[in-house]
DNA sequence: AAAATTTGTAAGTAATTACTCACTTTTATA
DNA sequence: TATAAAAGTGAGTAATTACTTACAAATTTT
């Protein structure tokens, strides 16, 4: 990618974040990338299509990160790598899950994204091949719990997340 | 309350949940409430003022409901009200958790209100009491898995919480 | 019922907003 | 190397923003 245009995309990425979509004004992520105003509108059409590409670069890598687990066909592992996926957030991929965490508190309409429902019917399909009875709920509630505690932790509000992974695990002898 | 003022503070939370603090104007709060714009300013000082009386308004309610929970003193009782407190969400109280989210989302800094310090703490001293050994971590686990399905509930992203509910309790025998 | 206080309005304000446009500079292509 | 295309700028734009102010109506207090 050009030079300038990234330095728009981590500028505005880290002002969404940081300020919040609507709080963030095209002159600030101009000034704080280091570029002219007009140029936004010369590489993104406009503000939202912006946020679209934030989102959609974000998702194009965990389709990636999604695929890795996906190949594992051993339930356990699968599901201890699943754990493990949903506890170690690649620095760079932080800011992607709080603007993403900003987004669906306001578009709450917005239907899961392709790698998510992949995701979650490789989880469906491990605990059923593991026999639990009721395996449909169990994969909802852990894929559920996970997100839930992933998006508390790139807020920062959970102060011990290896005593919770290692908890999670055990839970499920993984 | 005053009638008009009750009414621009119902106008306001339905906004800010449904379109987002900072892309709702007080414009539009003032025509929605059937209100002057100059009222929002005579009743409250300014928009973040606003913002800050609806969350405090929550707040207290929350309060309320924990010190309900917290009057008891059965363990298993406890925590079966407490997941219960997690899964039945009072319609008038819907918003609450939506704004909060959103609030959440962008001012990460924020510490935890003093309903929620109370509640942990409750949770910590059930998990002692009935025994376990990492009581620390499972009180951490139940309430951060709690915390994230509530988000998720009131974003509509749960399809079947009831199931959920459910499963949960029979984990921890309730 | 007079005075004082509170509640309400309408028409402002200066600042900021997302975005455009005419133009220049740089890069790629023939 | 000439030409076309892409990248970049800076000064606009009309619309919207949160908030103020001068004043009127309603309500409370004396």
């Amino acid at each position: 990618m050009n030079d300038r245009k990234e330095r728009i995309v981590q500028a505005s990425m880290q002002l969404f974040v940081e300020r919040g979509f609507h709080n963030t004004s095209t002159r600030i992520i101009a000034e704080q990338a280091g570029v002219s105003e007009g140029l936004i509108f010369r590489h993104f059409r406009s503000k939202d299509t912006l946020l679209d590409f934030l989102l959609q670069q974000g998702a194009d890598e965990m389709y990636q990160a999604v695929a890795e687990v996906i190949s594992e066909h051993e339930p356990k592992i699968f599901l201890s790598k699943l754990v493990d996926s949903f506890f170690d957030i690649p620095s760079d991929r932080l800011d992607y899950w709080r603007l993403r965490s900003q987004i669906q508190s306001i578009r709450t309409e917005q239907e899961p994204e392709e790698w998510e429902r992949y995701l979650r019917k490789g989880v469906l399909r491990m605990f059923k091949e593991m026999g639990y009875s009721k395996f449909e709920h169990e994969a909802e509630l852990l894929y559920q719990s996970l997100s839930g505690i992933r998006e508390r932790i790139v807020r920062g509000q959970i102060h011990e997340p290896e005593a919770l992974r290692e908890l999670v695990k055990k839970k499920y002898r993984l």
